[in-house]
DNA sequence: CTTGACCTTGACATCAGTGTCAAACTCTAG
DNA sequence: CTAGAGTTTGACACTGATGTCAAGGTCAAG
């Protein structure tokens, strides 16, 4: 598929897509004629980049993070302990990350249901059923 | 306190302190003399405000959230539907980006383990207990 | 009183992520 | 063959979050 496509399927614009190539995040074939040709793949990892910049990962480190998804899928277990290092570094920012955001959903999900706006909570998880820490 | 200690206590530069007040996600008393005078309370608000930041969500929505949550806090149900119409569309965007994050910490997680490198997992949480969806 | 550390405001600079525009090329439909 | 839509690269612009610097006020220590 062409850029035109995958920019509509993953809601992500072609500039976009085509900076964050130019960032190393994304491969592209190019067809004959230069054009950039994606398959499904392009889709489900355009989608991923495009959420952890958005959930504030600089492009710099995504790349870090895809690159090791990309590792683990290929089971290749090839890694040096300074790259390990570097991860067990950006991991401890995800959690603090994921921490933060899970406050404020649950406040929101919280202050929604106390005003009596729970018609508006769609598929937004399960209830405060407090995860065990 | 002044900003200079509440910069230390936060990790967040005095710049970025004023930064956010100017933005409204702050509000400091001043002393006599002008400087900004701040409360223990303003330590942990300042935390939020950064952890939200860093997450990625922008600031006019910080704002937002945050307002929420005071509202919340003082029990204070007051909530026309257009502000909760608006926190609930925010809401799946906060979930979307923890759902992004969570998958990229299991990832990185599994990944260190895999590779032989659990060493460096500190007080990441739970094991890959998948969470009932 | 002077000095040094910290505060104030405001201007300017930078970086990343994005949008937009232009010029030129490709392809498909008519 | 031509027109229109989509693509390519590259330049320029903008916004948000931050850093840095300057000029001047405050204050505590010496």
């Amino acid at each position: 598929m062409k850029i035109g496509e995958l920019a509509a399927r993953t809601g992500v614009s072609p500039r976009l897509i085509r900076y964050y190539e130019q960032q190393g995040l994304l491969v592209a074939d190019r067809a004959a004629n230069g054009y950039r040709a994606y398959t499904e793949q392009h889709v489900e990892r355009v989608d991923r980049v495009a959420g952890l910049v958005q959930a504030g990962i600089p492009t710099r480190l995504v790349k870090v993070l895809l690159d090791a998804e990309d590792a683990a899928e290929r089971k290749d277990p090839t890694c040096p302990r300074e790259v390990a290092a570097q991860l067990a570094e950006e991991l401890v920012g995800v959690q603090a990350r994921i921490d933060c955001l899970t406050r404020s959903r649950d406040t929101i999900r919280d202050f929604l249901m106390a005003t009596q706006h729970e018609i508006l909570l769609r598929d937004t998880p399960a209830p405060p059923t407090p995860l065990p820490r």
